[in-house]
DNA sequence: TCTTTATACCTTTCGCTGCAAGGTATACAT
DNA sequence: ATGTATACCTTGCAGCGAAAGGTATAAAGA
C-alpha cells in the first residue's frame, strides 16, 4: 500500500498514450514508443508484456488476437476506462513536471542581479 | 550495474538543485523542497537524509556541523563537482521530458483535425 | 541446407529507489 | 508534565522496471 514514488507509471502512461493513436501489438507499441520519443526513451519487453497483460486485467485495454502470416499478434486498444485512466495520469504528469520545473528553472535566484 | 530506470534521481536532482542557492541542513531542505514545488512535491527523511549521506560519499557535498541553540544541524554545500552532476541531472531531466511530452503532446494526431 | 536475423510472444529474477515507520534528543509552549 | 516542533538518523519493505532467458515462425544469407 505504499504510495508509490511519485515519478512512477511513465511506462504505463506512454503505452496507454501510444495506444490512443489506435490498438497495437506489443512489439509494435515498443518500436512506437521509441520512435514517437525520438529514440530517447526505450521500453523494453520486460516492461511491455507484463504492463499490458496487468492493464487488460485492469480493464483499461482489451485484446484480440489476430494470425498474420502464420504469427500471432495480440492486438491491445484503449477501452473507456483506459482512456480515463490516461487523462488523469497525463494531468498527474504535467502536473509533477511543472513543480519540478518550478523547481529547477525558477524562483530561487534573485542571485544573479544583485 | 543494472541500468536505473530512466526516471530516477529525480530527489537527487531536486536536492541539488536547491542546495545551489545556499547551504541547507537536511530538514530546511525537505521544507525547501516542498515550497519550490508549490507542496506539490515532498521528499521524506527517509530519502533526504540517505540521499545527503550518499552525496557526500561520492564528494558531491561537503558538510559542516554547526551547534545552533543547543540542537545540532549539519549544513551541506554543493561542491565543484556536485555543480557538475547537477548540470548532468538537468540536462538529463530536460531530455526525458521533452521526450515524453513529444509522446504525450505531439505528433500523433493530426487525427483531431479531420 | 543450415544458420542467422528479425519478428512476436512470454516469464522469471533481481537490483534499486524511495517510502513508511520507528528511534533519539533538544527547546519551547501549554 | 506533556505536547509540539525541530533536527538528526536507520531499518525494512513494496514495487517498479531492467536483464535475461525461453518459445516459435519466417525470411534472408552462407
Amino acid at each position: 500500500m505504499t504510495n508509490p514514488s511519485f515519478m512512477n507509471g511513465v511506462p504505463e502512461l506512454l503505452i496507454l498514450r501510444t495506444l490512443e493513436s489506435g490498438e497495437m501489438y506489443g512489439y509494435e507499441l515498443m518500436q512506437a514508443i521509441r520512435s514517437r520519443t525520438n529514440q530517447a526513451i526505450s521500453i523494453g519487453e520486460g516492461v511491455v508484456y507484463p504492463a499490458l497483460h496487468a492493464l487488460e486485467s485492469e480493464g483499461m485495454l482489451k485484446s484480440r488476437r489476430k494470425l498474420v502470416s502464420g504469427r500471432t499478434r495480440v492486438y491491445y486498444a484503449l477501452t473507456r476506462k483506459g482512456e480515463k485512466r490516461l487523462t488523469g495520469l497525463v494531468r498527474h504528469w504535467q502536473h509533477i513536471t511543472e513543480a519540478i520545473g518550478l523547481a529547477i528553472g525558477g524562483t530561487a535566484h534573485a542571485a544573479t542581479t544583485p
